[in-house]
RNA sequence: GCGUCGGUGGCAGAGUGGUCAAUUGCAAUUGGCUGUAAACCAAUCGCCUUCGGGCUACGGGGGUUCGAAUCCCUCCCGGCGCA
């Protein structure tokens, strides 16, 4: 019989870090984060990372691990989630994995089998000059068997395509690989009022903690205004705030509006996923209830 | 008060007699997603519709014209200059 491995996913600000240490205590677990910010080093409050006082003592994996000057991919993150788990389960411990980045949690979740061809950023700069019509006629050269499915606009995607079919001859198919774990999953959300203003005060409080002290010590260190572009809404806006190119008061509403959006994204993701069970709003006695079921 | 520039869809901002329900960007809504995923892409976005079309709209009112967001008059509002 497969070992089991809770999921917690849900939207920004719903409360799955604190629920997943719950958990963790009544269960005997390590958490496992599946978010794609909280990976660097240096970016607590930036990415909402849950602080060591939080943690209360329940071991968190995969948090801080990359350097924010290198750009992290999935299919790292799907290589040492699945190592970890195996770990955790070795120690005898429920592997509870906790994150917003719905790529990731389905590539770890259902052994998405992904091509190991690794960035090329020289192609990708020759490439990235290239307007999406050539991109696609030359995928579609290379490869009309990706080309046919591939969304023809999207430039990011026409890239990784031509880079994959460079280095392999053709894009695999992508499989969906059989777990190798039995995975509980369950969700988390709130009516869209609620989690607005969940949304509105978490931000508040990061703010006030000193979430742009941190991106100036960062940026102090030696990581440039460009890549924090790369890092996150949060980051880019907050970035152009301590540049002088945003004021204060333009800063809150823009960074509300871009954490909804992102809110809403990662609620679009997550609902198509038919094993995921819904708890909304998220009311623990009934999580625990469910999860007692789950697990035995 | 005089002069001048301007008032366009949730916002910014094009258009300056017909092809304009009105370019574009943002926002909003929905959908997608094969190693950047907090990324990236797409559709919709005045009202009604039997999807043919119909109706109301570019500050208010009036006029010119076959036809006006676009020209003229007038009123209201805002910026700037002069008093």
């Amino acid at each position: 019989m497969k070992k089991k491995v809770v999921v917690i996913v849900g939207q920004t600000s719903t409360g799955k870090s604190a629920l997943a240490i719950r958990v963790a205590k009544k269960f005997g677990g390590e958490i496992i984060i599946a978010d794609s910010r909280q990976i660097y080093k240096g970016l607590d409050l930036g990415s909402g990372k849950t602080t060591k006082d939080e943690m209360k003592g329940v071991p968190h994996h995969l948090q801080d691990i990359a350097d924010p000057m290198r750009h992290f991919s999935v299919f790292e993150y799907t290589k040492l989630a699945e190592e970890k788990i195996e770990e955790v389960l070795d120690r005898n411990k429920l592997p509870i994995i906790v994150g917003g980045t719905g790529f990731y949690v389905d590539a770890l979740t259902r052994g998405t089998v992904l091509p190991r061809v690794p960035p090329n950023s020289q192609l990708r700069k020759k490439l990235k000059k290239k307007s999406a019509a050539e991109l696609f006629a030359e995928l579609k050269r290379i490869d009309p068997a990706r080309a046919a499915t591939i969304d023809a606009k999207n430039k990011v995607r026409l890239v990784r395509a031509i880079e994959i079919a460079g280095a392999l001859g053709w894009v695999p198919k992508l499989r969906m690989g059989i777990p190798k774990f039995k995975f509980v999953k369950i969700g988390l959300t709130f009516p869209d009022r609620m989690l607005k203003k969940r949304i509105r005060a978490r931000l508040r409080q990061r703010l006030r903690k000193g979430m742009a002290v941190e991106l100036r010590r960062l940026h102090e260190e030696g990581v440039p205004w460009k890549r924090f572009e790369e890092l996150g809404f949060d980051q880019r806006f907050i970035a152009l705030y301590l540049q002088g190119k945003l004021t204060e008061k333009e800063i809150f509403p823009k960074l509300l509006q871009k954490n909804w959006q992102y809110a809403k994204r990662q609620f679009a993701w997550f609902k198509r996923d038919e094993e995921i069970k819904w708890f909304a709003p998220p009311q623990f006695p009934k999580i625990m209830d469910y999860l007692h079921e789950a697990l035995s």
